[in-house]
DNA sequence: CTGTGATTGCTAATATGTTAGTGAATATAG
DNA sequence: CTATATTCACTAACATATTAGCAATCACAG
């Protein structure tokens, strides 16, 4: 039998970790009519000031190809409007409308209170040590890391042949 | 202006944290002609063994719903099968099957290497507190946390007149 | 034995994730 | 200045996420 990884699935921790915090969230985000990727922009328009598509990507791990979508909805529900970049026509800037700040008001208050209440739950020490781990390895996110070498594979030999579309 | 809510945005921190690793694995998984969510399953199933469905819903953090859909695909690639429960005509077991097993055969390799360049480009330290504070947190995933208490929103009030849909 | 509620896997509808690729605009090499 | 490469937002196609709900099966009280 093959060999079992010894490293346990960092990436599905990682996933699991969120679904531990989102359930005491997410409540809210839907009884404002929010998705979890629109209030992620909101939030950090909210924060940060309007900005570019590319870096609303980056802020909110969104690829491009879905905030496309998740822009044209959100500017239908009159949550974000598109000012023009005058150096440049290729590049637009992102805001906030009336609409959006006045549900963000609302918002924010119920977020910090169940942060509290989540805080609470698990214990500050534990909350604030994820914090300062998550912290640490985002702030090196740049590090060059070893890739490994791809050879063939035997076990798609059989269906891989002229099917590379 | 409204307040900045004080903590960051843990759930985002730990998608965030999430990218900064799975750019080292994906080329694998792409390579192999396995999606994330096709991984997380086969190795589950050759950590635990054949499991049900809902199993593995809570082992890979996948919606029933999408499951569905998932098996669908994996069974037409030979990836896995399924087999009845007897005592229990609503349940069934999936499990590996020789190719995909052969996979796993060859993945799992790679996979561990990648973990060895992944630790020694951002440390063990860093990499197993990080493990330890996830675990810790994922262990009490159970604790009773409050709920904060959903007011009328005024911000949605003229939209939400019989939009319904 | 019966009906009532809970469980299991499923479908449907919509939103987002992911990869690949496009056209327009800009930057850059030569 | 000009051809080329790069950047930017976008579309297309498919897979998955998320919510809601459904039919079949099972557990269990009465």
């Amino acid at each position: 039998m093959t060999q079992k990884i010894p490293q346990r699935n960092l990436p599905l921790l990682l996933l699991q970790a969120r679904e531990v915090f989102m359930p005491h969230f997410r409540p809210i985000l839907n009884y404002a009519g929010l998705t979890e990727q629109q209030w992620r922009i909101l939030r950090v328009l909210h924060e940060i000031g309007a900005l570019e598509p590319r870096q609303i990507c980056e802020h909110c791990m969104i690829y491009s190809s879905s905030l496309a979508g998740i822009l044209k909805r959100m500017e239908e529900l009159t949550l974000i409007t598109r000012y023009p970049v005058e150096q440049d026509k290729r590049r637009m800037l992102i805001d906030l409308t009336e609409k959006s700040r006045a549900l963000i008001t609302e918002v924010t208050p119920l977020i910090i209170e169940q942060y509290h209440y989540v805080r609470e739950a698990f214990g500050v020490a534990l909350v604030d040590q994820l914090y300062d781990s998550l912290d640490a390895l985002i702030a090196q996110q740049e590090r060059s890391v070893k890739r490994v070498s791809l050879p063939q594979f035997k076990a798609l030999s059989d269906q891989e042949e002229g099917s590379h579309s």
